[in-house]
DNA sequence: GCTTCGCCTGTAATCGTTTACGAGAACGAT
DNA sequence: ATCGTTCTCGTAAACGATTACAGGCGAAGC
């Protein structure tokens, strides 16, 4: 009850009669004798004895922090990114910096270097521009960085990346399949890392399957989200006809479903519509959304534990992990004629591998 | 582009022709001759020092960061929350750590009291139970806290609330002006602390409006996500017929507008479904939900503030904060007849206040 | 019985800052 | 010229932990 002043190993060694040194030992389980070993915990625990963070990361050049940057936490892909970071980060007994960097490159290199003042052992990044003041901030990071996107090759740094390109593609393929023939697509900013890869795989999709592709079926939204994607929607539906339509993310195709809607086309009667990234969002819309799971969980976990795993093993060479996209059909991509309108239909479908 | 060893005052000093006391005090601002200044801060630059984190939290007993709990970080409403309090945090110079507690009240517990390794200067915390033993932790913690939540009375804690039983009042009032009779509650855990002011919330309204309330026509999900909405709202559909239905979050509405759908009642023309919280994905949502803003982003802004506050200030009365629910009206809770079925209508109506 | 080895344990240095204290210089007032 | 004030700046002591080093002691080996 008595506001006794914060214990620290000098306290704890007084009351136990032992040095200093000892104490420290015990409690970090070195080697002592079973009889100073009880003293000390004893008097530990009497005096509620917990070892000051700072001064412990001063001697130990360690924080036991990693910090995570992400461009939007409001988008819900990243929000399981974090979720399975967190799990990770936290089984490791290490805690989570959570810093949301806006969608200025500069933001992230600021970020990169503040890291010199040592408040975190290591950094995940998941940069939507990769420009070269980032992959120089990259090289001259302090402490290890995961980067979750895709990275220049020959970057030496730890990489999870999903190849969103080939995502599109199962959409496209799928969407061709089930007989949609004229297909647009809606995509984010074009200079962004993935909406360039969206576009690239998308066009290359289109040729594959012999589609004619015209850039009035092409968009692109300012950014990554619902408002962007009403936007670019509109003037899509402005500029061109079409029965399918590929959105770069879930977001987007949310918000050209809403445009649709409102102008008195049918999901997916009249244009099929499909998301991207696999969040929850898709799921639980009405209609349910198709759309391509990247794997935001795996790429958490994966990006933390290459962190983890850098930091006992600083050596290793630089890794690149790629997960694989994974399609998943629901009723907003349901074919014509077929009764695949109403809300239930192909909720949980999910195409193997 | 030497590896050259990690700048410290001390480096810097010898480099300036300085003691180690100037060096700090020119870079914390302290009087100095502008000579002297200018010796140490080309140095410092020339060296590229950045003082260490650590070392700084040690001698000033302060570590420049906050910390923040969330029960569920999926929850869309926990992220608007969370994006505020960075935005304030951030600016204010604190690093952010997040701490992801499970639904389990002894995780709380637990990081109260971890927090006396003083890796933090102070938290913020949204429980969804209040237990005495986290009324004992908070009574102990060594720095301060914010509860975000409503705690009980003489709870010598800062704390930010809103009168949720207040909101489902708003809610359940709209549902009884547009002409809805039969009107049920669709809550989440009724031992959690929203969960009890909602119940509390609707049976007063009911009562105040003289509408029927049976127990039929409550149902409790096992917590407040899509799927626990979904199954709750089998059971009360299977149970009772009603042609309006408050729910306690969005999730919830979403999955009951879900389970309605696949019945075959539609939304708003069979059943009206309001949701809570004003997330996004009530905008979103097609029909678009009515919902009640409950203010997470001014809640998160404002627990932020108060706790740098009382950082400042650490001897001012605890405070308490309430910021006042909102209906926002839309498609979801048209009347029947008129015609509001449709995704557009009531986009954006809010009622004033 | 004496050396040698190993185990425990304590003393003290160290991590990189900030800051109390004091010494000296500069300056104005008398 | 002397004294007091103010200002600047350096010396050294913290902050609270970990750990290199060494001392002491018992057991084992000869």
């Amino acid at each position: 009850m008595s506001p006794r002043p914060r214990a620290t190993v000098a306290l704890v060694a007084e009351r136990a009669n032992v040095s200093v040194a000892s104490v420290s030992r015990v409690l970090n389980g070195q080697p002592a004798s079973p009889e100073l070993a009880a003293r000390v915990r004893q008097a530990a625990s009497e005096l509620g004895y917990v070892p000051d963070a700072s001064a412990r990361s001063l001697k130990v050049r360690r924080t036991e922090q990693l910090a995570l940057a992400v461009a939007d936490v409001g988008n819900p892909v990243y929000v399981s990114m974090m979720r399975a970071v967190e799990t990770v980060v936290k089984a490791a007994n290490y805690r989570l910096l959570l810093s949301s960097v806006g969608s200025d490159p500069d933001d992230e290199v600021a970020l990169l270097a503040s890291l010199a003042h040592g408040y975190a052992d290591g950094l995940i990044l998941s940069p939507l521009r990769v420009t070269p003041a980032l992959l120089d901030g990259l090289a001259a990071a302090l402490v290890p960085v995961v980067v979750v996107g895709t990275l220049p090759r020959g970057v030496p740094v730890d990489n999870v990346r999903v190849n969103s390109g080939r995502g599109v593609g199962l959409v496209v393929r799928h969407l061709a399949e089930t007989g949609r023939r004229s297909i647009g697509l809606l995509n984010g900013p074009v200079d962004t890392v993935p909406g360039a890869a969206r576009q690239r795989g998308f066009e290359r999709a289109m040729r594959e399957l012999g589609l004619p592709s015209s850039p009035a079926l092409r968009v692109a939204a300012a950014d990554f989200t619902f408002a962007a994607g009403r936007e670019a929607a509109g003037r899509l539906l402005d500029g061109a006809k079409l029965d399918g339509l590929v959105c770069a993310n879930d977001l987007l195709a949310v918000g050209a479903v809403n445009v649709l809607t409102e102008r008195g086309l049918a999901v997916p009667d009249d244009v099929a519509v499909s998301g991207m990234d696999g969040t929850e969002l898709a799921e639980l819309y009405a209609p349910p959304l198709t759309t391509v799971d990247l794997g935001a969980t795996d790429r958490g976990r994966i990006a933390a534990e290459l962190l983890l795993d850098r930091l006992r093993r600083p050596d290793v060479e630089p890794r690149r992990v790629t997960v694989a996209p994974r399609l998943i059909v629901r009723a907003s991509t349901a074919p014509v004629g077929r009764s695949g309108s109403t809300a239930q239909r192909g909720r949980n479908a999910r195409t193997p591998r």
